[in-house]
DNA sequence: TTGTACGCGTTATCAC
DNA sequence: GTGATAACGCGTACAA
């Protein structure tokens, strides 16, 4: 690994605004406001000018002022346990897609699995306005999920996937159906022949986990078979 | 895969801000700010009282707003060709890791190894006031590299990691060692007793590539082999 | 059609 | 030790 270090970052410079733009062209920043936002009463002369200017002074718009005005940051949160491994990486990759499709910028941080750890991300993500967190709750989140009633009584949007805690009612969900997954490879192997078939659980209080033992459990009743001792 | 819909968001109802925090303790804004942001000229009592009831009332800051008057945003940019494979999201992991470590959030985003789309990308994580890009150049950026210039000029920190573009004086790079990999490689099979070594050779504007090549013909020149044809 | 005034939430500065 | 004021960059009623 070589690493080429590069100049010092030269002098800040502020970055051009729109009321430098306005007093180059000697108009109001609101003139220059809706000549960008387009839609707008505004002579199409002015507007012509406004681009022209704007794009020669390589201007480019501050969206967190915006968004500040507006109530409304274009940015969604993500919190994944990890990168590792194949599965969050896919997923991501699919709520950026969507996400930038849509004008919305993909804030992404790890949890670690540790529930300590996703308060604070939660608690940052908020302080960033994000409009909505997308995550699969962490393995050590058992009953608390106080951090996360908060996203929704702050008006967030709040999206479960792969994991949903047990009980936080009002909340969405994506999930793989784990019960009727398990149900049919139960069933699969039963009338394969096979009579005694185990399950490795996952923590139950995470649905899909719970979902999964509860269709293997279900297997068994529908067949007839007893339940095994742990 | 099942799907469970939440009901509908409920009045935004505007979160607490430092403002509504002052009015309740009849303070000014300013006050509670200090008492907040800490090591300031304030007494102890107020501090505490200010902090207690700050969260009582569930204040969440708001960094957009922390970031517009301070001129910071906290926020690093990250763009990648996709987040398929193993590579990206690993180094992703590693980038996320180190930026929340230092209080920063991370900004995700693919260019599909498109130009054009690179170029979106760039303005949008400018546009979002990102203090930093890290970015892998995308296959198909030859010699564009405006939007990369740019950003140097806006006074936005830039770093290529993997690929990095030929020319772009000035910029900070984290690259394999691919010239000494090739050469090491290489010399290790003529040792072997290898004669006629084969490289498939990558995009020549990169600079990964190219250092691969040169180190792979080095090792032949050095052992007095001749280059074949391709 | 365009300009003026204000507010979004926060913090730095200067008074008191 | 605390308050008032201004400013960051932008959008938008309202006035002209």
């Amino acid at each position: 690994m070589v690493e080429t270090k590069a100049e010092k970052a030269k002098a800040p410079s502020r970055r051009t605004s729109i009321t430098d733009v306005a007093r180059v062209l000697q108009v109001s920043a609101s003139t220059v406001s809706r000549a960008l936002s387009d839609q707008q009463d505004i002579s199409k002369a002015t507007k012509a000018r406004v681009r022209q200017v704007a794009h020669a002074m390589n201007y480019q718009p501050n969206l967190v002022a915006a968004g500040l005005r507006r109530g409304q940051s274009k940015t969604l949160g993500v919190i994944l346990p990890h990168l590792s491994g194949a599965f969050y990486p896919t997923v991501l990759h699919g709520i950026e897609k969507m996400a930038s499709q849509h004008g919305y910028q993909v804030l992404v941080c790890q949890s670690h699995d540790e529930v300590r750890c996703e308060q604070r991300r939660v608690a940052a993500l908020l302080a960033a306005q994000v409009e909505g967190i997308l995550i699969p709750v962490s393995a050590t989140t058992l009953a608390e999920v106080n951090h996360l009633a908060q996203v929704q009584q702050a008006g967030t949007g709040l999206v479960f996937f792969d994991r949903a805690p047990a009980d936080l009612p009002g909340s969405a969900a994506v999930l793989l159906d784990t019960y009727n997954g398990a149900y049919e490879a139960v069933t699969h192997l039963i009338k394969g022949g096979s009579r005694r078939i185990a399950h490795f659980a996952g923590p139950q209080q995470v649905s899909t986990s719970r979902n999964c033992q509860e269709g293997y459990l279900a297997a068994l009743r529908d067949h007839q078979l007893p339940r095994g001792k742990n």
